[in-house]
DNA sequence: CGCGTTTTTGAACCGTATCAATACGTGTGG
DNA sequence: CCACACGTATTGATACGGTTCAAAAACGCG
């Protein structure tokens, strides 16, 4: 779509910060820039991962996108690779990403990337930083999803979203309760109890997709505790 | 311990293989084997990770060992790295691995290992790749377990067993009930259970720790289903 | 303003953890 | 060789949390 010059990109990856005038002219060559609107769909799940994508700017949720068993895996935010993974372990997509907000997304040729992580070992020691640190994440994630129940699990994506995401203790929450629920391993019923629960305990206060966080040492401990 | 020879070493790993002798030499001069029976600590969490851990033969649980949170994400069998993501995400272990067999396990340097990944596109390469089937592997555990019910949850263990471990339909448990429920996110009582309800009802033939599967199609339908 | 979607709330039901008691198996010491 | 003790496994009863179903309320959009 748009043209751009990676060489002059404001936005690049700590990988792609190692890379030479010649080699980011190389990635050029290969690379689309898109924008995404709220709900568009950055990546499909089992199509085929022929491209890196690299989230420029914006908010996305990964996500598993069987019809019986939709489950939001995590919310991402720029910047970011999205996908890799799928890109280096199968040639299909595991999972699909869909924007949340407007978002901007460099489509890289995996064959050019592939030769920078050939020729470029600092480019290539960034690529295994990053996934590293990724999978560290998940599975902190896993394990809490797995031994917390409802309410700490909502408690951990609201203080997620305080924390790693806006960075301020009141924010508008960029999905719905039906997502909010999935995210958090649960249906949007119980998503809504909780938080209009957390709410009547003056730990936040909440009206509509508004959240301000009251009583972030209690919401710790509830994220913690149970 | 014991003295080796990488260059003659039959157990390499995809990405060792890529290694030129020299390399390999220089491997060999910052690797020590060292040999762990049953129930004993290979990886400890929470301890500094200056090694790279591969291990090259035996049967191990990857487990979250805090006291109030023991969970068993995975078994892995030889051969394979252990602990990448800890290597390069974090200076600190994130999980401990125990031996459940006898178990062979080469430690090597980290700063080596690092210096093939910058010196060797083909190395890092095989890195990546060997990450990223990983993570897609812990995606999908991460995922099933949050959506299936118990008796799934202990039909996939068993099936994960028979296919990914021993690869024949009859096998002895390496570990005890409890662990089992521990690894699929459940009781030892409700692992019991599961166990000898999958008995009774002809699917499995279990006598103490000895598994015969019976009715493969219909437990993969219930690993599915339910 | 009306319609469809999202959210909230309540009640009934189901699955799982928990508790408690019993059985089994192995190793120890008399 | 038996008696005992300890860890592991099994089995049943109960309680709690969470899903599901149903229905009302609030919201957003044309």
């Amino acid at each position: 779509m748009g043209k751009i010059i990676c060489k002059q990109c404001d936005f690049k990856s700590a990988a792609a910060r190692t890379l030479s005038e010649m080699e980011l002219d190389g990635l050029e060559s290969g690379c689309a820039k898109t924008n995404f609107k709220p709900g568009e769909i950055i990546i499909k799940q089992n199509a085929l991962s022929t491209n890196v994508a690299y989230l420029k700017s914006g908010l996305a949720k990964v996500h598993f996108s069987d019809p019986m068993k939709e489950r939001i895996m995590r919310i991402v935010k720029a910047p970011t690779y999205v996908g890799l993974p799928s890109n280096f372990g199968n040639k299909v997509n595991q999972f699909s990403v869909t924007a949340l907000e407007n978002c901007s997304v460099c489509f890289l040729d995996l064959a050019a990337f592939k030769k920078f992580i050939f020729e470029n070992g600092d480019f290539a020691y960034n690529i295994i930083l990053e996934m590293s640190k990724n999978e560290l994440k998940n599975f902190h994630n896993c394990l809490n999803n797995s031994q917390k129940q409802t309410t700490g699990r909502i408690a951990d994506a609201v203080l997620f979203f305080y924390k790693e995401i806006y960075e301020r203790p009141a924010f508008t929450l960029p999905i719905s309760r039906h997502d909010l629920g999935n995210l958090a391993g649960t249906t949007r019923e119980n998503a809504s109890r909780v938080l209009t629960q957390l709410h009547n305990e003056g730990i936040i206060r909440i009206s509509g997709k508004k959240v301000a966080i009251l009583n972030e040492k209690l919401l710790q401990q509830i994220s913690e505790k149970g």
